[in-house]
DNA sequence: CGAGTTTGACCAGCGC
DNA sequence: GCGCTGGTCAAACTCG
């Protein structure tokens, strides 16, 4: 009896001593994790610092010049035309463009892919902000590829392996859906798809069909394109998936819009249900046009951003048409379209509404992103998720918040973050985080 | 002939 | 359990 005590005792003791040290190698690995937090924390208070300032330089830029504009456009046409184009959004546009709007027939084809993002905190690292597409396709082990995130997505193509059976959190997937007029058919958005199903949808008397991104072989990116039931002009694209390749340039500047909106989805959709319309009222000046271009639905069985641009208030309108050299395949100015994302969502939260800078075209991918980028990273119930979603990463470590509260990440995807420059942390933790890229061209 | 489309069949989830 | 529905497959077909 005392020979089996004792045996219980040493067992005891050894795994105790087992235990314990599994507890200091945890404990080390926490303290690592926090560290690398910590520097993201860093780079991210200092990337926003840049990028409020830019964007108050440019905003106080463009006030300054529209004002001169007005004082001196009486006797200089010419230069006045110049700034138009330079304050893009400008609502003096608007009724330039909605004249050509009407007789013009937008097709509107949006790429979108959602990126899952992987839970290995291996992953949550600062990778290097090259903003090119070649972020699209770093994680290899995670992609979401389940059927439009359809809970029911048992199969999956051959092609694709295990690597994309990651169906351990269906509810964490979104899509991006365009609602845009358009008489085609079919959409270019600078990616291949290639049709694999049609069907008739319930309460539709239009077909749906589906496609397939064929840019590359096992690209996981998929589509469907239904045109409304109301109003069968206005064709409905849906887009889910995450491109496994480079995209072509065209395709990135939408990407990163509807990434970054998708990625807002979701982290709207884990977080509580205030409105941040005017938590930074300062910070992001009101739109120039009501925001009912996008919304949110995080009714299941996953949450939809819906980028709705058959609105009169088309942010289309208020740009110059782009000359028709250019017009091949042209991403939106989506300052209007983050904007407006940002600032009607149906489902939980509101973001700040986003400053109309439009410096040059060629600028229009960086400031649109950053434009998207600020106000998700200004949005409380964002840094809240990605502070959970951190927390959930480290293994249940409490969150830690920046000195004002916020939780600070820099681009913590590990390298799927094309579509968040700088400042703006993909939810690194978020095991299923989209990243969508949608495009826009003309036809 | 290869690539893309069409279309009916199949499968799985969901609600009743 | 059954029917409905959405999503996908794959053979047949079309087109360049």
């Amino acid at each position: 009896m005392a020979t089996a005590t004792g045996d219980d005792c040493s067992n005891h003791d050894t795994e105790m001593r087992m235990l314990r040290g599994e507890l200091d190698r945890l404990h080390e690995e926490n303290c690592k994790l926090r560290s690398m937090l910590d520097q993201i924390a860093k780079n991210y208070n200092n990337l926003q610092a840049q990028l409020l300032m830019a964007m108050q330089k440019q905003a106080h830029l463009n006030h300054s010049e529209q004002q001169r504009d007005e004082m001196t456009s009486m006797s200089s046409p010419t230069k006045s035309a110049q700034q138009l184009m330079d304050l893009r959004p400008a609502c003096a546009a608007i009724d330039n463009v909605k004249e050509e709007e009407k007789t013009r027939e937008v097709s509107v084809s949006p790429t979108t892919t959602m990126e899952v993002m992987s839970k290995e905190s291996d992953h949550i690292h600062t990778p290097p902000l090259n903003g090119t597409n070649n972020n699209h396709n770093i994680e290899d082990g995670d992609r979401a590829s389940q059927s439009w995130g359809s809970p029911k997505s048992p199969r999956l193509e051959p092609s694709k392996g295990g690597e994309e059976q990651l169906a351990d959190m269906p509810f964490r997937k979104a899509r991006v859906s365009v609602r845009a007029r358009s008489e085609a058919p079919s959409i270019s958005d600078g990616c291949q798809w290639r049709k694999y199903g049609q069907k008739m949808a319930k309460g539709n008397p239009c077909p749906r069909a589906y496609y397939r991104c064929t840019m590359a072989v096992g690209c996981p990116v998929r589509k469907q394109v239904q045109r409304c039931a109301d109003d069968k002009a206005i064709l409905i694209t849906t887009y889910e998936g995450n491109h496994n390749h480079p995209l072509p340039p065209a395709a990135t500047a939408m990407a990163n819009t509807t990434s970054a909106a998708a990625a807002m989805l979701l982290s709207g959709s884990t977080t509580s249900k205030e409105t941040l319309a005017s938590t930074n009222p300062g910070y992001f000046p009101s739109l120039p046009y009501p925001s009912t271009i996008a919304t949110l639905s995080a009714s299941a069985p996953f949450p939809t951003i819906t980028l709705d641009l058959t609105q009169n208030h088309n942010p289309m309108q208020l740009f110059p048409r782009p000359p028709p050299q250019t017009s091949a395949t042209f991403p939106l100015p989506l300052h209007g379209y983050a904007a407006q994302m940002m600032g009607q969502v149906q489902h939980s939260m509101k973001l700040p509404a986003m400053p109309m800078l439009q410096p040059g075209l060629g600028q229009r991918h960086a400031s649109l992103v950053e434009s998207v980028s600020a106000a998700i990273a200004s949005d409380p119930n964002f840094t809240a998720a990605l502070a959970a979603a951190l927390s959930t990463v480290m293994g249940g470590a409490p969150p830690r918040n920046g000195p004002d509260g916020n939780i600070n990440a820099n681009n913590n995807n590990s390298g799927n973050n094309h579509f968040l420059p700088a400042g703006v942390g993909v939810l690194p933790g978020s095991p299923q985080l989209p990243q969508s890229c949608t495009t826009f061209s003309t036809n």
